[in-house]
DNA sequence: CACAAATGCGAGCAGTGCTCACTATATAGT
DNA sequence: ACTATATAGTGAGCACTGCTCGCATTTGTG
């Protein structure tokens, strides 16, 4: 049926790349101005098109936003699982240390990508369900980890938590499985708190005069203070 | 010298009622629209005045975001103050869940005011010095604990931070002095971050099918979570 | 080849922050 | 009391935004 080129019409071809210009083109005003400065009119301009073609690709402003905050998510969420398997198993800690280590690398690189994601959302906004799978990587890095901890120590006393904090995150139960205890999701749940806490205090400028300015300093901070996360998880 | 009325001149009366209704607007307009949407000339049109005499109150609409800002931390870091001065002391524990409570029921209540505090910076922005003391009630509140605790355990054994570590938070040690170790200041931090992110990942929707809707479970939710936070404060 | 779909353009609407020249008016100084 | 000045307020205007619409051109297809 469609025989010659690897691929469709030339028409269809062009519409693929200049789209992926426009995103481009977006992607890279969103890292230089931030989210809430994203001009369509600018990113048309750039790419040499008219004011009005850019919605020929793109419906709406919030819609490309959409895409840039999919795109973090995914990028985020690579570099994460890049950083997680460069340690070798079973290494809980470690492999916990560079996802820490990984999310807060990328945050401080991409400041706006992380606004972005992490911040507040726009006001009306409703994330659209396209970005719930690419959000759940790191989660999903995370719940491996403590997984295979689950597995390590099988007899580990388990507290019984009260049923309604059980019922609580329920939510979070449905996708886990019975594997987890609900001690172990819920300390793994304030792990990612505090995680997400510190690199979003550090990234938006509030552990200003508290954490001094040298990235080295910053660093060995956020170490320790991901090692004493780790310790309520029982990694080891 | 200054005789008649208790106050000054008719026009300086006049311009600080006109100023404070025009701060009063604008708390109304971020409450209901959020930061990002605020408007001036919305403002002004409220008021009945013209787009550009409401330059004649506020700089620029930077600035009056950055008052929004600062009344922002005051309520706040009065409600939280509220807050722990309703438990009686020493009663640490019980001090530090009512701040933390606190904090995420005035976030809750107020999603567009702790977005406009804990939310990304807008890009070009700094923080101006006026931010910084209402910034730190909080943070003074959880340091009084701390404070208390060490008094409580004059003789635990504190293990004594590396080097490195202990220097990359002087700046924080720089305002709390000798008093604490270095070891219970980082714990802190460490609470510090997991509740803020606690709270701003409920605000910022992140916790949707993680921890059930109802404001009864997110509310045992976190009750759970920060008494975990609490642990390794040695709050006891 | 003809018709239809896709693509691009420019004008235009309503909104924004902010500036400026221009009046009124209230205060201060003589 | 009178004048000079500082202050308040106005409307027009600039440059920008998101987005729509009618129109022309190009491209793909029956």
């Amino acid at each position: 049926m469609n025989a010659p080129d690897i691929s469709r019409t030339a028409r269809q071809r062009a519409r693929q790349e200049i789209t992926s210009e426009v995103l481009d083109t977006a992607r890279q005003h969103l890292a230089r101005d931030g989210g809430i400065a994203l001009s369509l009119r600018a990113v048309a301009r750039d790419l040499g098109m008219s004011s009005s073609a850019i919605y020929r690709y793109v419906p709406t402003r919030d819609a490309l936003l959409t895409l840039l905050i999919v795109d973090a998510y995914s990028n985020l969420g690579a570099a994460a699982e890049k950083a997680e398997r460069s340690v070798s198993r079973p290494e809980r800690l470690e492999r916990f240390l560079a996802i820490a280590n990984a999310m807060r690398t990328w945050a401080l690189n991409n400041p706006h990508e992380h606004a972005l994601i992490f911040g507040a959302p726009v006001p009306g906004y409703a994330a659209p369900a396209a970005t719930a799978a690419p959000a759940s990587r790191i989660p999903a890095l995370l719940l491996a980890i403590l997984d295979d901890t689950a597995k390590a120590h099988p007899r580990r006393a388990n507290p019984a938590a009260k049923p309604a904090l059980a019922a609580s995150i329920s939510p979070l139960r449905e996708v886990t499985g019975t594997a987890l205890s609900d001690d172990l999701l819920l300390r793994g749940l304030c792990a990612w708190c505090g995680m997400f806490g510190a690199v979003s205090l550090e990234v938006f400028g509030h552990i200003h005069n508290v954490v001094a300015e040298g990235a080295k300093a910053r660093s060995i901070y956020f170490d320790h203070q991901m090692r004493t996360l780790a310790e309520s998880l029982h990694l080891e």
